[in-house]
DNA sequence: GAGGTTGATGAAACTAGTTACATATGTCAA
DNA sequence: TTGACATATGTAACTAGTTTCATCAACCTC
């Protein structure tokens, strides 16, 4: 009648063996098959867990699989809608594949990236989604000496080495900026988020450059928000030429220019017409209805899902994937 | 100079110890404490590491240590930036920890929590960050019987057996109410998210109900995003009577309600007053800018890494901790 | 030169599971 | 009654690391 003197160690398959006066091999039998096992020593296994209140070690499974059954994600910041919608879908899909999902944010920074790649790894991370395909030579080097499936988001290269899944970033703002074309401006202000290590603005604003444009085309630089984009929308509203369109890409940073505009009670889109691109649910409600460029984040999340997983299981490398964005026209635009 | 002839598996301890020619424990020790191995042998065997492309298995690590690094956290949604908010401060913080942390939402429901919380015990989470205090069965069933060490955000109550950091969501509400109550506001709109399976929007509405008010008081449930807002602004607008303020409970739901209103041409703050809770920066761009109640979510996010740290390695269950709101006036509200 | 201490390394046990193989029953047909 | 086969279970090897303890050489001291 004394209790067991140990109250911490947790106990584990011998102790539950023991306890239920069958071999190791059975109790692993009653977790994992436990239709093989006679049905009265299954239910003597089973009492003998719930009585030691024992949960298998997920590492000594690990360990013998050679499965973690998790992999991480690497974005550059969760503080961004788009990325939050791209994750959900990804996280779902994953989990019809029985992975979780270990998200782990850079800051957008590639030395950030590199070491957070190598703590994904160091816990044991079957693949990895990033962002982009930017990174510094330390994640290179990593993902080569490991061979970690890896695949590359949000940009798509199908000369890459590693597999993309992602969507055209020039045509994206080429879309955008054809519309403004269209409508008749000539004076287009183009704001967008930091160039610094981040190749889809870099391919925006190379695809806008290489578009063939009679006008005027002025760049501004903003931190991704909607204080940046508030921001920007005040430099641009003390101009004394202000231009007859605005092109943001980003929508976030686009609703923080249009919120920037309204505060200096200049009309969207009868002084200015505005674009953006992402296609955020948000940009739907601001007022007017922003056009944008539509993104397709969620179906980028599933399809790099199915390819990752894929990649896992039957060790062949996944090809590259070149998803559809569309001009979604809403009332932020009128003819210039 | 053929080459090996087996050109899948990862090689392991052995292999190295083996190409090194020195025994499995000198090379753990490479790897773990390498002062204390000779010079040229410490060469020896990194060189034979770099050869093989060794990569220590994590699973093994963990199976030795009992410690896999990583907690988990379950959040309802990303889509929402006051969580996004929290976790980049969780995951800085534990960071600190030499913890990883793994996201997983729950759409706000139990079932999906429980389910969710389960699979990351499976995978070998040493701990657990959640949203509020109610839970499903389940789950406390799962905590239970593990002693996973598990902490309670969002929501402060030092009765809990489970500690909670977090703030008290009814005085948080109350401070937002009492504001226009002494801004002389006598018919004011309640806004919030589902009540269904979320304890801190009971909380606030219960804090609302709580306070000695003489006037009408009425509420709206919606969904909590922009659209969710906005839909509501649209159906108050429709209203003869209309409210003289609006106070909503979340402001993502706020700046929904604004962008509505706005669209409809009714003034705010000339026409109706409007308050909201979370105070996120974006509330600070609106137009016009918005009065919320600051909810602390980033020291929630380090408060909450610290003391789960703390639990982890010294097995000694942290305090509660209450966090302190406060009002952020701004130009959304003026006297009624 | 014997004894003590330190430094470097190896052999083997250990972590907590899975699994290949062996063995012991039981059932059935020839 | 015996061989064939299926069913249920146990033994022991295996996964890939860490860690304890033992060994051995080198150096210092008396």
């Amino acid at each position: 009648m004394n209790k067991a003197p140990e109250p911490k160690r947790r106990s584990n398959l011998r102790d539950v063996a023991k306890a239920a006066g069958v071999s190791v091999a059975t109790v692993s039998r009653v977790l994992n098959e436990p239709t093989v096992v006679k049905k009265d020593t299954l239910e003597k296994v089973q009492a003998a867990i719930a009585e030691l209140k024992f949960v298998p070690s997920a590492a000594a499974r690990a360990i013998n699989s050679g499965r973690t059954r998790f992999v991480g994600a690497l974005i550059p910041t969760l503080d961004n809608a788009i990325f939050a919608r791209f994750l959900a879908a990804l996280e779902r899909k994953l989990s019809d594949h029985q992975l979780s999902l270990i998200v782990a944010t850079t800051e957008a920074s590639p030395d950030i990236e590199a070491e957070k790649a190598k703590s994904l790894l160091d816990i044991g991370a079957e693949g990895l989604i990033v962002t982009g395909a930017t990174h510094s030579p330390a994640f290179h080097d990593l993902i080569e000496r490991t061979m970690l499936p890896t695949i590359i988001t949000s940009f798509f290269d199908p000369e890459n080495p590693l597999p993309t899944i992602g969507y055209d970033n020039a045509a994206a703002a080429q879309l955008a900026m054809q519309h403004l074309a269209d409508l008749g401006h000539r004076d287009i202000a183009v704001v967008h988020g930091p160039v610094q290590d981040n190749d889809r603005t870099r391919a925006r604003l190379a695809g806008l450059k290489a578009l063939p444009f009679a006008g005027k085309l002025s760049t501004f630089e903003t931190e991704i928000s909607h204080q940046g984009g508030a921001d920007v929308a005040k430099h641009i509203g003390k101009l004394d030429t202000k231009p007859d369109a605005i092109l943001c890409l980003s929508d976030v940073v686009a609703l923080g220019v249009l919120l920037g505009l309204q505060a200096q009670n200049i009309a969207v889109p009868d002084q200015i017409s505005m674009v953006g691109v992402d296609d955020l649910p948000t940009s739907a409600v601001a007022v007017p209805p922003l056009t944008s460029v539509h993104l397709p984040v969620s179906q980028m999340g599933e399809r790099a899902a199915d390819a990752l997983a894929h990649w896992i299981t039957t060790q062949q490398v996944p090809k590259s994937e070149k998803l559809d964005t569309r001009l979604v026209v809403r009332n932020s635009t009128r003819r210039g």
